[in-house]
DNA sequence: CGGTTATAGTTGCAAATGAAACCATCTACA
DNA sequence: TGTAGATGGTTTCATTTGCAACTATAACCG
């Protein structure tokens, strides 16, 4: 039809589009959601933000680990794990040493005092992730993890050039 | 079984807690991927902020609204709206006037510039998702989405005093 | 060795964000 | 009416965040 727009051969169907069906959207509106609430708990509990959380938890399970190595197993770049990684070791949770064959290297572990605050806070994280889970069935919330590994994958593909994501 | 160390009595212990497998872990980090690569699509395409694109499109679907029913229908709070219109207006995209009625509303309205931009941003944003999306199959995206839906509610209910989310 | 390049981690700076204070206006009701 | 409280919207301030620049160290190669 001659009332096209000459721009962009595309298909102009901005029509019917619908923020709320947009799936960027909602995976977003969400994830704020979850996030806030879980961070509400780690602050009010032990004054733990979420990048200090996830330290904790990586250290945790992968023992003593170079701050590179936090980077690569929390999906944190290196400014936001540097930053914990500060504020955890200043509070006495988190023990940090150069490493010596590579003296650019730090050497990060739990205190007691970490691994302390880490096993009282996993028992609600879980708690409250089963309270949202909970509005869906075993099968669904499975399937659900499984996309969102999926989708991972997908969506880092496209991620081009961007900052360490992942 | 005697091998239980005395640490913690607690019965929910913090062993073979694993963040890689924690829901709202995986979903905050697929969040971001996928936030990221649609915000450097709006930015790198028409110098628009996730806030401002959000604010096109409900003007686009909701027609002349007032600013306080872009937060009850875009999940954001009014700080960012106001901002993300304030932008907008000084850059031609939206129209904004007062209402007659209630002096202390505005109404908001897209300009014909406002809307040529979401126009030509629908189809990209259109084709990023379903480029993501292709990851699964149309029932598994289409339970995905279900399933973001009932969490939202999920979540949105244990998001106890907190600020405005949606 | 000596110099270039790569990597680990920190810091500086600018943008985004939100809670709270604030201003203007409207509504309820004494 | 007029005053107290609610509501729409903006501004202020502090926090978070990430990119870029920087420092220090290691690895590679002539």
């Amino acid at each position: 039809m001659a009332s096209d727009r000459a721009v962009g051969k595309k298909s102009e169907s901005a029509d019917g589009f619908d923020l709320e069906q947009f799936f960027p959207y909602r995976l977003s509106v969400l994830a704020n959601t979850v996030t806030r609430a879980l961070a509400r708990l780690y602050e009010s509990e032990h004054d733990l933000t979420i990048a200090e959380w996830r330290l904790l938890a990586i250290l945790a399970r992968f023992g003593p680990i170079s701050g590179n190595g936090v980077c690569e197993r929390s999906a944190m770049d290196k400014v936001r794990v540097s930053r914990a990684v500060g504020r955890a070791v200043s509070r006495g949770l988190v023990h940090r040493t150069t490493d010596a064959q590579d003296r650019r290297r730090s050497i990060l572990s739990l205190t007691d005092r970490g691994r302390a605050i880490y096993e009282r806070i996993v028992p609600m994280a879980r708690e409250r992730e089963a309270r949202i889970l909970s509005a869906l069935s075993k099968a669904e919330a499975d399937a659900l993890m499984a996309s969102l590994v999926r989708l991972q994958a997908s969506a880092t593909t496209f991620d081009d050039g961007g900052p360490d994501i992942d």
